[in-house]
RNA sequence: GGAGAGGUGGGUGAGUGGCUGAAACCACCGGUUUGCUAAACCGGCAUACCUUUAACCGGGUAUCGGGGGUUCGAAUCCCCCCCUCUCCGCCA
């Protein structure tokens, strides 16, 4: 969510900007700013109301103190006036910050000012190209040909004991899982951030501080009894480990990572580009997650980037990194990078991780601030990537090191998998 | 799930209807004193919004888990919800 005070002050430079998103924000930010005029001018005559009616409180507890019953009462009515009044205004007033609030939220946040125009992934600006293509042999499989061949990924099994999108990984197939996770949180561990484990459920609280609500809780799985929410990624909980919290200068960078189950509904995705491991319901992620200081915050975007781009080189998967186009940026994010590994089979780019810079957008809505230098109080900035999500790596993995005889496991992953190959059992 | 006890500022904790935005202590920040450190002493120390200001300062309103209610007036009384603790039940 947009800070109210910054439209105010840059009203058109902000419309600017949302048209690089392709929206349209003329209509919400006018009557943003008109129902922020009203907010303020009820809130003016509600407190003077209410300044003056505590007044009259004091003053009636004084004289009944000294006993003078008789004008003690005359006040007391007029008093009670005044708060059918204030009571009146007090709705208005809550009215008006609902309706200010509902728009206010529809509001995407502002690109960053490097964020190309454009409309959809095409437009992307491609940043980074890094590893050789592999030229597959011929007779070479698809990740789920060769999930089937290896018995390592059971897809069927899955849909017979949940539904589609939630495979069983299976023998070779459910080691090289836990040797990703525990080799992406070692590598993160490296690199100074602090392990988390979450909870899996969120409530809606938290679901509206990242921005999965109040929009988007058609893609979260709802345990509606409690009112929870499956997340869709650690990001959610981490980051709203710092809901409401205001944070000292000092201790910022925080750098958090945590892996997690992620599961999203992917509601109206269907087809070959979902096939196998490419979008499955739940899937195993490490998540990054930063709250910087406004001033560091794109540098630590870039060491982010850097980063996930270390993670690919150490497996040796062929990658490329892209700067999202406006159309293409998350209604939440100001800069966004993709990462895609080739996946030699399948002939295409994969995403694998999204690294992101939310600027104040989230802090704003869940009142993650800290306090400055000066002891002032500011938002500060929020930061996440996939480092890295699995299900696409092991596409890639699979798809990229198989041989005639099996696939063979990337040097850095033996010690974690344990063995250096899968092949037929 | 049942019964009981609780939830007050960064922490401990006082406060059962008005002079309490909240005692006291600790922590923290500034100062005085002081071979250094420590101690002692003095002062400061919540958040949001409105208003005022170039800004600081100032003025106002709201906030004592959350929401609603009673009252001229609520941390204090009533209702609903959430959370924590203890006991019982169930259970990995």
């Amino acid at each position: 969510m947009l800070q109210l005070s910054f439209i105010r002050e840059n009203k058109e430079m902000v419309i600017e900007k949302l048209a690089i998103k392709n929206f349209d924000a003329t209509e919400l930010i006018n009557s943003v700013i008109e129902l922020d005029e009203l907010r303020r001018s009820t809130q003016k005559q509600l407190d003077d109301l209410l300044a003056k009616s505590n007044q009259l409180a004091k003053e009636i507890g004084y004289l009944f103190k000294a006993g003078d019953r008789a004008a003690a009462e005359k006040i007391k009515q007029e008093s009670g006036e005044l708060k059918k009044t204030a009571k009146e205004l007090e709705s208005q007033l809550n009215e008006t910050i609902n309706s200010l609030n509902s728009k206010l939220i529809e509001i995407p946040n502002v690109p960053h000012q490097s964020v190309p125009k454009g409309i959809t992934e095409t437009d992307n600006e491609l940043m980074h190209k890094e590893g050789e293509l592999p030229e597959m042999p011929d007779g070479s499989l698809p990740h789920w040909d060769l999930a089937t061949k290896y018995k390592i990924i059971d897809f069927d099994l899955g849909s017979k004991v949940t539904g589609a999108g939630f495979p069983f990984y299976r023998g070779k197939g459910a080691r090289l899982q836990r040797a990703l996770i525990n080799f992406f949180l070692d590598e993160a561990l490296e690199a100074g951030y602090l392990e988390y484990q979450p909870p899996l459920l969120i409530n809606e609280d938290s679901g509206y501080g990242t921005g999965q609500l109040p929009d988007k809780e058609g893609q979260m799985y709802v345990v509606g009894e409690d009112n929870l929410f499956l997340i869709p990624t650690a990001e959610v909980p981490i980051t709203n480990i710092y809901r409401n919290n205001i944070l000292n200068v000092k201790d910022l960078p925080i750098k958090n990572v945590a892996y997690s189950n992620c599961f999203r509904r992917e509601a109206g995705s269907y087809g070959k580009d979902v096939r196998g491991l490419n979008r499955l319901h739940q899937f195993d992620k490490v998540e990054i997650v930063q709250i910087a200081h406004p001033d560091h915050s794109y540098q630590i975007l870039e060491e982010m980037k850097d980063y996930v781009a270390g993670l690919l080189r150490k497996l040796k998967l062929p990658f490329r990194i892209v700067k999202l186009c406006g159309g293409d940026l998350s209604f939440t994010a100001a800069l966004t990078y993709d990462f895609e590994v080739y996946s030699a089979a399948q002939k295409r780019w994969l995403e694998v991780s999204s690294v992101s810079n939310f600027e104040n957008f989230q802090a704003n809505r869940m009142k993650l601030r800290f306090r400055d230098e000066v002891s002032k109080t500011q938002l500060a900035h929020t930061l996440n990537g996939s480092a890295l999500a699995l299900p696409r790596i092991v596409a890639a993995l699979l798809e990229n090191n198989q041989h005639e005889n099996g696939i063979s496991i990337p040097e850095v992953l033996k010690t974690y998998t344990g063995f250096n190959q899968i092949d037929c059992e």
